[in-house]
DNA sequence: GATGAATGAGCTTTCATTCAT
DNA sequence: TATGAATGAAAGCTCATTCAT
């Protein structure tokens, strides 16, 4: 029955549903995220999402590529400017920019991201894989010397899983032991000492 | 109206009901995991599980703390040999330990691990993060040299946190971009490469 | 959830469902009127309730008012007419429609009357005690000289909580041993009787 | 199953299980009066509850003969001094008495009497009635006179119960309009005018 | 006889989904 | 196309009753 819109007015209404589940789910959770209160939010008719939605779950799968959507676009523009600097401040300049696009809009992605798991989220999620493969080969290509690094693929995959989720963990966590300063420079820290070292160890 | 079990047989219900919300949740995930469910998996009626439980949220609560004490009960007895051992070492003998864990007991819970955070899972690890410092500090007493290392504990919640998700990903993964002794050579070379450059950099 | 009918058909819903509350509670008593019964009467869903009422109690809350609402309607619109009679006429004809009221479609007000003290039905009864207080008013004051009756607060109270369960004992009960004219010429005798014996007290 | 308790020990039994029925009611009302409150109130086991009542129906039951005995047993006793005084301290005397009664023991009896006609409570009553019967056949012996009242039946009829109910309803009034002895001294006028008016108009 | 663990029918309530308007 | 009233399956939970111990 969902057919895809083809009108503008139409596009507005997914994007206000989509927009509105985003909103319930950062406001109150994914328990309350109910198809009326969708409807609500976003101002229609609780029979217009199905108009544009298979079912409810659709709604969520939507916004999981949004999510994904936005954080590529998010990190996209920044891959020049990161290839450039230091490893250090690259992992820095990216964790803060993370950091507030977790946060932005009443930390909407941030409360998403913790219910990513459950909500079948990791389906979505290779594009975001690609443009930080992506991101990581650039910096490669950019400072040549890295290259001898052993074992780039697995690194890289330690790198992004364990600082993402540090990330998230660290955001959501109400009272921290560390501060968002010191886990971001420990987070450098380990993957320029890491790099270095591995520097090292091969021009021994 | 939940009753403490006083007789042999009301034990061996609750245990069955913890047993069967292990088993359900690992099965078909947390949205099926309905008291009638439990109920029936554990092979006792509904209304046995409110004898014992004030809500369902109790069962989950329960289910959190067997699986942190057993993560716990795991992690403990290797204390002794895992602080003689080079870093390198102790990390890839605990990653091999904990993957067992997971994995045992059809993936029971492995599977509980990935909705960890959805069921509120946080307000029960206290205790297994308790073990995992007294594990570092005296794996740190025992090899006095890495004292010297600053911010370990911003490390560690990075190590901790990060080498967790890594491998939970890791595992839930069905095709994953590396194998699990990569992720895990992976890891273990991070902590040691880190920590050779850390003393490094201090010895200079 | 529950919201106020806007359409012609929501009006008819909610109607029906009070409608279902009274003739179960009359039917069946008020241990068998579960939400279930009041769908399957209204002829509605029972997902139908919830969209009008908050809750099972709020049908009772209603069906109270309503009951209240009508009793006030069979009685305003006799004042007049009540006011210009002798005090024993008076209290025949209120007896007479009171009972007709009770009994009018199969019982349904008797029934629920007898269990009002059960479903906290007194605090509905405000509005009752109003319009019957405002009778007593009009009557002493089409008839100046019951006012010097002592205690006419007092008495009124008598008077309308013992005439009215009286009645209402009198109709439940399936072999009364006396007839209902007989309750209502004794209790119109003896407001009557009252009265003159108190102006012939006070004229003394 | 259930069986007449031919013991002492079961009699004690049936008594504690009546008693914390009695209890539960009172402290907590009919919805909260289970059998595991019974029982736990009682100090036996649920179990036992079946030992010596077919349901929990049947406990109500008891509860309703006990309460209409016990009524019985403060009335009996006071007839030959009630008979003696005039019409007016007598009804005084009797409603002191049955407030008294009623609120003996946390009100136990008060609020059995709110709920009495949910609980069926009617089926129990008639030997009340017939003390009560006996009660003012025998004041009417020792007052020849009176006997020239006409409708006996019914007077006695609308006295008992709107005299019953005037004073239930007013005991359980949070904020009764009237107090109790205004009430009382109301009751007490209203049948010793009604009496005094009937025998001055049969003497006329 | 006494117990209380076990039961399960049945309760109130929610919410994704449908469909007449 | 857009609506929201209506739906009913299914959830969490209660409690009178049974029965092995």
């Amino acid at each position: 029955m969902a057919r895809k819109p083809r009108q503008r007015r139409a596009k507005a209404t997914v994007d206000a549903i989509v927009e509105a589940g985003f909103i319930t789910m950062a406001e109150r959770g994914p328990a309350a995220t109910t198809t009326r209160q969708i409807a609500d939010i976003a101002g229609v008719g609780v029979g217009s999402i199905y108009e544009y939605f298979e079912n409810k779950e659709e709604i969520f799968s939507v916004m999981s590529d949004r999510f994904i959507a936005d954080t590529i676009a998010m990190i996209q523009p920044l891959i020049p400017e990161l290839v450039r600097k230091p490893i250090k401040d690259a992992v820095l300049e990216l964790l803060a920019r993370f950091r507030d696009f977790l946060q932005a809009g009443d930390e909407r992605y941030l409360k998403c991201a913790r219910h990513a798991m459950t909500l079948g989220f990791e389906q979505h999620v290779e594009p975001l894989q690609k443009t930080l493969s992506e991101l990581v080969t650039q910096y490669l290509m950019h400072h040549p010397e890295t290259l001898q690094i052993r074992n780039i693929p697995t690194m890289s995959y330690i790198m992004i899983n364990g600082g993402i989720y540090s990330v998230i963990r660290h955001l959501c966590d109400p009272a921290p032991p560390i501060s968002f300063d010191e886990l971001a420079e420990g987070l450098a820290n380990m993957v320029s000492h890491y790099t270095e070292r591995e520097l090292a160890l091969v021009r021994e």
